[in-house]
DNA sequence: GCCGTTTTCGGCCCGACTGTTTTCAGTCG
């Protein structure tokens, strides 16, 4: 059972999490299965949007959000009322919640958990697990011995594999899949897919699309790498289950195919009804093998060489796959009101660079080689102050030796900048590390918050708003705290920071290590809406890390952004002259 | 329940694979 909100409104998080819960609910109860979606749909859009929904709530707006209607509205409302539902309530009379666990299994659908309750009595794992093993499900219409079995690895994997894993995880099994693929003769054309593609943060499985005249004979390659268990084999498609625990599937096509192939697994879910819907208004129709004249899809198929080609015949400018995520990109595209995204060669210096000085494992000089090789124009150094406890912070001192050994260096590199920057502490009271004096004399100084300290929201969101606001500030790093898969952002009102970083000119990092991606590209949209800059950092703490740059620009494009937005695509004179107008 | 350049009623994406069947329902993406 939900516990009352009556203190303060629920967040955003336990809403949605709601509505899922009552969309589960009403498909075990039978609901008009068109009922459920459209709380499905309300969960979706509200989880993917960054409005405060118990705000909106109050004021009666809520309707103004696409998917939700006065029916949903006043569900929510309710709920951030009572901290629960009528209608919530009624369906638990009728369908006991531990039911929802079993939808979690893989192959467990809504008829068959109800199938197992309604005839079975199984409204538990571990009723379930025990049916497995005595044989029970025999019984059922629609269960064999295959079923239990499946079933009882499938419970056990429910624990072992927690089923999400970061980009960076992902991605190093997806390439070596990949090349595997495109080594074989018979492979023409082939491509990532999916979440991976459309560069979301954390995915479940990896999708790769390959278009072949022997799939076959590719398709036995894949399923016969090794260490891998085969989990579904059929002529077009193969899901194989690799030994990191992720899931990967290969879907095979003739190569006139693969442009609506690709396109299809690319796109997210809601990407391809918006897609599928303006086809359909054009008096076309498309699915994963092509577009086609006719809204049955039986006439004639439309020549697509590649995406754009598809694109181009519904009226719509090329969508990059990080925006196909089902958010407007396709009212965007059809408007011709996409923004122009940044590109890898729009970033012209690195900002947020560590040195062994604090807790790098590089040197100065080898970490300014680094970036010069990789043709940056600029660098800045900023390592960390004196009052981060958890790892070497560097003294006034230090910073003067540091501040000597970049002269110096500069002397001998004249074709890279090297800028004097510090990552200073945003200590308990919103000030920063080091006097004003004393931060004078950095290029650019990188607020930082490590510790929440136990505080609350309100006392969090002052924190951060002051040192926002402290004259000195350039850049707040890694904005939400968070890290992926271990441990949400500090609790605070990010839309209230972002105000005072467009407020006052600050940026907001957008730091692109492949643990934090923080700030997050949801969050990235609606900086960009409030005018807030956005410093695409690496802080690398050896060289390697700064080829996660390129990560970091494959978020900021996937949150819709320019080279306008972006501080390090400028100059480095444009730059200098930004980070010390400081009001 | 939501929605609207075939709209206020009547639709709501659609195809592959599995495991069970003996022609298909359920699940998934």
């Amino acid at each position: 059972m939900e516990d009352s909100g009556s203190a303060s409104p629920p967040d955003n998080g336990r809403i949605v999490h709601f509505l899922k819960r009552q969309a589960a609910l009403m498909e075990l109860a039978g609901l008009n299965a068109f009922r459920v979606r459209a709380f499905d749909n309300a969960a979706r859009m509200l989880e993917e949007s960054e409005v405060d929904i118990a705000e909106m709530s109050g004021a009666g707006t809520l309707t103004g959000i696409d998917g939700i209607g006065k029916g949903v509205a006043a569900f929510i409302e309710e709920y951030i009322d009572r901290g629960t539902t009528g209608a919530y309530e009624a369906l638990t009379e009728e369908v006991p919640e531990t039911l929802l666990d079993l939808l979690r299994i893989p192959g467990l659908g809504q008829k068959k958990v109800k199938a197992l309750y309604e005839t079975l009595g199984i409204s538990t794992l571990g009723e379930l697990e025990a049916a497995c093993r005595n044989g029970r499900l025999r019984e059922l219409p629609g269960f064999g011995e295959r079923s239990q079995e499946n079933l009882l690895r499938a419970i056990e994997g429910l624990g072992r594999y927690r089923g999400r894993y970061r980009y960076d995880q992902a991605m190093a099994d997806a390439r070596g899949l990949l090349q595997a693929l495109q080594a074989h003769p018979r492979t023409i054309r082939s491509s990532l897919a999916g979440s991976l593609r459309r560069r979301r943060e954390v995915v479940k499985d990896i999708d790769i699309v390959l278009s072949t005249d022997a799939p076959g004979e590719v398709g036995a390659l894949f399923a016969g790498r090794p260490g891998v268990e085969v989990i579904a084999r059929g002529e077009r498609k193969v899901s194989v289950r690799l030994e990191s625990g992720l899931q990967a599937d290969l879907r095979l096509v003739d190569d006139a195919r693969f442009p609506s192939l690709l396109h299809h697994f690319t796109g997210s879910r809601d990407h391809n009804v918006a897609m599928r819907s303006r086809a359909l208004a054009r008096g076309m129709h498309l699915n994963e093998y092509g577009l086609f004249h006719g809204r049955e899809g039986d006439g004639d198929p439309v020549p697509c060489e590649d995406e754009a080609d598809l694109f181009r015949a519904l009226g719509l400018g090329y969508v990059p796959p990080e925006l196909r995520e089902g958010l407007g990109e396709v009212e965007a595209a059809a408007a011709g009101e996409l923004p122009r995204l940044l590109k890898a060669g729009d970033v012209r210096g690195l900002l947020h660079v560590h040195t062994r000085a604090s807790d790098g494992a590089d040197t100065l000089e080898e970490m300014v080689d680094g970036a010069r090789r990789r043709g940056h124009e600029y660098v800045a150094i900023c390592d960390h102050s004196k009052s981060a406890g958890y790892v070497y912070g560097m003294t006034a001192a230090d910073v003067e030796v540091q501040h000597r050994e970049i002269d110096a260096l500069q002397a001998e590199r004249p074709d890279i900048c090297i800028l004097k920057g510090i990552e200073s502490e945003v200590r308990e009271d919103g000030s920063l590390d080091y006097d004003d004096d004393f931060l004078e004399r950095f290029d650019l100084v990188v607020a930082a918050v490590h510790d929440p300290m136990g505080m609350d929201e309100a006392e969090l969101t002052r924190r951060v708003v002051r040192a926002v606001e402290q004259p000195a500030t350039s850049v707040l790093a890694h904005p939400s705290g968070r890290i992926l898969l271990e441990r949400d952002g500090f609790p605070f009102d990010m839309e209230e920071v972002l105000a005072a970083a467009a407020a006052h000119g600050v940026a907001l990092e957008l730091n692109a290590h492949p643990a934090r991606l923080d700030l997050d590209w949801r969050w990235l949209r609606r900086a960009r809406q409030l005018g807030a800059p956005i410093a695409v950092n690496t802080d690398a703490h050896r060289i390697a890390d700064l080829d996660n740059l390129d990560l970091g620009i494959g978020i900021a494009r996937k949150g819709w952004l320019t080279a306008a937005d972006v501080i390090n695509a400028r100059s480095v004179d444009d730059l200098r002259s930004w980070a010390r107008r400081r009001d």
